[in-house]
DNA sequence: TTAGTTTATGCTCAGGATAAGTATAAGCCA
DNA sequence: TGGCTTATACTTATCCTGAGCATAAACTAA
């Protein structure tokens, strides 16, 4: 191991990246799904991983947690991303993305900082469908997505995109399937239809209706709704955005929250009574309308009783 | 923008990583599911990620396609990793490591470099319930996680341990689940009973059969194994380990091999005939035993037609 | 006081999916 | 020819799921 002191190796250095940690941390207040962001609703919060962190994980959660001045609960890996230009610049620093869901309530996030609570389908209008499919969906995504399909070269991939678009959005009397959101961008993102897509020059191309965050944080917040979208279905993890107690109401209305769709209220409240998720608390809720309903609390007991708990929602057709 | 030259941005060294991609590249030859592994089946593939390659996953094709020339097919990031002292030597330089599930066949490697293909179930002998449960598990893993349940301070934690052992491995009449094979090796890992857990000293502790793996290689292969015993229920990804022409049983072998437990014949069938992935190719198998099968092929049609195929595994309970 | 509105809660029903079993067909080989 | 193996068709019982009907319990406006 002795020997001449080396040079540093500076060869090394030609691969070394930094790493950035990104959050789509999530909330749910009066009904409304919620994301955090910085720079005036234009960002995800993000911040340099520092190997003081023990984890990527302990990493996020440090971090957050000064911004919100509140412990975070439920965290789950989203995706890395490391696309060569993502920065546009190609002189900057090489940068991996390693991005973050999380799960909070609104009320737990402390004053300060540039933070701020955004509805989430400021960003994706055509994916809330729960008062029926959104104008724009027909006015304006359909015959765009149709001029896209006509503009491919052959007639072939003519037929190909407009299958893609009619099988991810639900035209032509297809089924709508709210986890596709990533689909769904990615499919706006190729036709130019977004102004992430047409950032750099190529001239002011038609625009669909929704805020654009900077870099591809737009896409990674798709990326975590699709997965929370898949995850309530089968884990209960609504439970993280819920207050302490609840009533069964208030449950299916962050439910339909997230999932962007009705669920049929007889058929929730049994799926979540012989799942035995909640328990009764005794009280009554109070200020509301119509018959009071009876206030009901997680039982943390089931995550301890099996591994998986199938919490199947019962989504509306209609 | 204009000013004196800056001095290279030292402090921003401080945080330079390197990035590591590491691959579980899965095959299925004659009913067994392999791995591709080198360093004399101790670890994983893995090379790093250099930044003339486009992206992550198109850095990961390249030099697996360098490796085993040939090219991959289905690619699905796992998971990033970057937990300190990863690599055991706190002064190496720091590295995250990104972990992809690659799926091929056996037969498309071509020969040279230290590429090998081992069983995956060498690494996790426990895992393999086709026969039903191995013997290892009462014998062996169900006394040994007892044991450790037994050493936890209070009664609270003992019954906690019991009751993670019992739901993770199915003892106590549970049903086993093998979606679970991270946790399994994560309990055993936690247990001290595999070699990786002890290996930093701490004296020989009783050890488990199964082979281990460099740094935590075996831990990405249950990420693996996890993933894709989950996404063969619900994505035609079977296929990709299939030659173009297949029986129905060879099909069939193919799932159990994954999975771990056997299907319901006729079942299975139906399913596959009625969500229409295959189609007749209108030869008959040859070299067989039995009533001459008909053979198959992938209808890649399916995979335009509808967003999500459900492809459902009738697992049977025996 | 009553009709109308809102939400809560109990119950039924039909269709579909699923697990499992029975039965028969079509090859081979001793 | 009988026995073995695999292929393939069909049946049955059960459970899950979506959907709707009906009633209860509060409030409010006429």
């Amino acid at each position: 191991m002795a020997g001449p002191p080396r040079k540093p190796k500076t060869s090394e250095s030609a691969r070394a990246i930094t790493a950035d940690l990104v959050a789509v941390l999530v909330a749910v207040t009066d009904g409304e799904p919620k994301i955090m962001t910085i720079a005036y609703a234009g960002a995800l919060p993000s911040g340099p991983f520092e190997f003081k962190h023990r984890s990527l994980q302990s990493g996020l959660r440090t971090w957050v947690e000064q911004q919100t001045g509140h412990p975070l609960g439920y965290v789950e890996q989203l995706y890395t991303f490391a696309d060569r230009g993502r920065t546009g610049d190609a002189k900057s620093p090489h940068s991996i993305s390693i991005s973050y869901l999380g799960l909070t309530r609104e009320d737990q996030v402390g004053p300060g900082s540039e933070a701020h609570w955004s509805g989430w389908y400021e960003y994706f209008p055509w994916e809330d469908h729960r008062a029926g499919p959104p104008a724009l969906l027909g006015k304006l995504l359909a015959p765009r997505l149709r001029a896209w399909s006509k503009s491919a070269p052959s007639a072939a991939l003519q037929r190909e995109r407009w299958q893609r678009a009619a099988i991810t959005f639900g035209f032509d009397d297809r089924e709508w399937n709210e986890e596709l959101v990533l689909q769904r961008y990615e499919l706006l993102y190729e036709a130019a239809l977004i102004p992430e897509a047409v950032r750099n020059g190529n001239g002011a191309a038609p625009v669909v209706p929704g805020r654009a965050m900077t870099a591809d944080h737009r896409r990674i917040l798709a990326t975590g709704i699709a997965r929370l979208r898949a995850k309530i279905k089968y884990r209960p993890v609504v439970f993280e955005l819920m207050p302490a107690e609840f009533t069964l109401l208030q449950l299916q209305r962050s439910v339909e929250a997230l999932a962007g769709r009705l669920v049929h209220k007889q058929n929730f409240r049994r799926l979540m009574e012989q799942q035995q998720l909640v328990e009764e608390t005794g009280a009554i809720a109070a200020d509301t309308v119509g018959r009071p309903a009876k206030l009901f609390r997680f039982r943390h007991a089931v995550l301890a009783e099996r591994a998986v708990a199938g919490t199947k929602l019962p989504l509306s057709r209609t």
